[in-house]
DNA sequence: TTTTTTTGCTAACGAGCGTTAGCAAGTATA
DNA sequence: TATACTTGCTAACGCTCGTTAGCAAAAAAA
């Protein structure tokens, strides 16, 4: 029926462009009809791949999770090296998963609160876990006396506050790789701006 | 007709809750008539007081595009001051913009692409306008010698990022009252984490 | 070959959407 | 008092929504 297969399964092309159309214009404003010609198709035929259009949200969401996840495992799996060196490694592993994937990074942090219960408090305490994570690192690299700030908490939530909001300004044709990014947004954040 | 009369006029009430739906569900998740409920009216009632839906957005953002301005030209007025403190006081600015209405600050944040042209493009020109004063106080204290940093576009966003990811954790009735917040974030923003 | 699975279509369902028309009662103005 | 304006109601408009049923053709499996 097709002239060239898809290099890509149709599920997958779905969810590649769903995901986009998620990130410009919104989960809830984004229609199945929309989505269906965005992808050559009639809508009905959508659900031949795909259950409804909340589990294309799901996958979305808990994939990233997944990413994020791994990708900060990875980069602090050397408990050995100092804590501030595992700090600026997994910011920029964070980062990395950000730029891979701006639009599911997106639909991952403004979307999910669409999901509906009980996916919506799962994929809350995933977040939160992942948070802790870098809550954990800033409180040892504190406690250590790598690091400097009266509040950990507070210090996270603002570290993570400027990574995420990457994905609004972030081109990947930038003047700027993202590994030069990661690597400046890590250089900014634990060294600050004054002089 | 109404036992006690309002204190804020009809039209304030439903901007308000408007406000609050937009904030917890999303511009496009909310409904007209769960917003009549949620004042206390029938669906139809609402154009009583409000031309559409999307009037009610333009008010909310351009109302707090407003504000934001107002501020930041407040704390950056006295320019004999040396630049980092005229940025600090406009980090705090900016800060009591968004605390002093969290849910307005979120809509101003997130919700404004769902308005149509052309409020759409000069929205973004303000928002814009107002992220270039940020850039240019940076710049200048750059220039100074106050201020240390390799990429001033680069930490005008980096900055506000953080600061706009204050509405998505900020309770009013949380430990930290708005001005510690303010001075935290300059705090941190300026120092930097490393020791 | 026959059978099964996959993929896609058309048509339609019930529901909810933003919005409007027409009307009534209350309130303010004259 | 008569007049106008404000506020709210009910009912409905045309439209779009997510989703399903039923069917046909292609592809894969037997």
């Amino acid at each position: 029926m097709t002239a060239l297969p898809p290099t890509r399964s149709r599920k997958a092309q779905i969810d590649g462009t769903a995901t986009a159309l998620f990130h410009a214009r919104g989960f809830a404003a984004t229609s199945m009809r929309e989505l269906a010609t965005a992808v050559g198709l009639e809508a009905g035929s959508l659900y031949s791949h795909v259950r409804s259009k909340e589990e294309i949200l799901h996958r979305v969401c808990f994939g990233l999770a997944e990413e994020f996840f791994t990708a900060f495992d990875a980069a602090t799996a050397a408990t050995q090296q100092p804590v501030a060196q595992q700090l600026r490694q997994a910011i920029e592993a964070h980062v990395g998963v950000l730029t891979r994937d701006v639009a599911a990074s997106s639909v991952f942090l403004h979307e999910w609160r669409h999901l509906s219960e009980p996916a919506r408090t799962e994929f809350v305490a995933l977040r939160d876990r992942y948070e802790a994570g870098f809550r954990a690192l800033i409180q040892q690299g504190t406690a250590a006396g790598e690091l400097r700030c009266p509040d950990p908490v507070f210090a996270a939530l603002t570290l993570l506050a400027s990574l995420n909001w990457l994905p609004t300004w972030y081109r990947p044709d930038g003047r700027l790789s993202p590994e030069d990014i990661a690597h400046r947004l890590a250089e900014q954040l634990l060294s600050g701006l004054a002089n």
